[in-house]
DNA sequence: GCCAACGTTGGC
DNA sequence: GCCAACGTTGGC
């Protein structure tokens, strides 16, 4: 059995927020365009690994919930479909660009953990989240993962 | 809506 | 392979 690991990954609140998450049970993690977070999906995630929801364009974004990975990797079909925004021209099927997992909902926090919240965190100073911008998908450490979900004063 | 950060593209 | 131009992310 691998160990347990934990991600960060953001999405707009308007565009698809943690309430769409657990309206819809699981969805494709469809239209991440950016190398780094892409192989993290390609190449490191595993079903059942754990994922801190992330509203980004939100007042004030924040830590918002948790959900889990619920598939293997696989290509995302949008990058071959003319018609979707994320149509990539460049990908075949042969050869796809960009991979995704399906993320199903685990829980909304009681409340949200806002970003300055985090960067003031003296335990947190190193989280990705912190240290770098416009990354969509990142790893996250468990002693992290844990603290985020203590400040949203979420269970167990 | 503004704009800084920063990843990608393409000319050379 | 460099790097300027460009486009996007995402906080505020």
């Amino acid at each position: 059995m691998a160990a347990q690991k934990y991600w960060l990954m953001k999405s707009e609140e308007d565009e698809y927020s943690i309430r769409d998450l657990r309206r819809d049970g699981k969805t494709r993690w469809v239209g991440v365009r950016n190398y780094e977070a892409r192989n993290h999906m390609r190449d490191d995630m595993s079903p059942g690994d754990l994922i801190l929801y992330y509203h980004s364009n939100a007042r004030p974004s924040g830590v918002v919930g948790v959900a889990r990975v619920a598939s293997e990797p696989y290509p995302d079909p949008t990058q071959f479909d003319p018609e979707s925004r994320y149509h990539d021209e460049k990908a075949t099927r042969e050869e796809p660009r960009w991979f995704l997992v399906d993320v199903e909902f685990v829980e909304e926090f009681p409340r949200l953990v806002p970003l300055k919240e985090i960067k003031e965190h003296p335990a947190l100073e190193k989280m990705v989240l912190v240290r770098r911008m416009r990354l969509s998908v990142q790893p996250v450490r468990e002693d992290e993962y844990r603290i985020v979900r203590e400040l949203a004063g979420a269970d167990g």
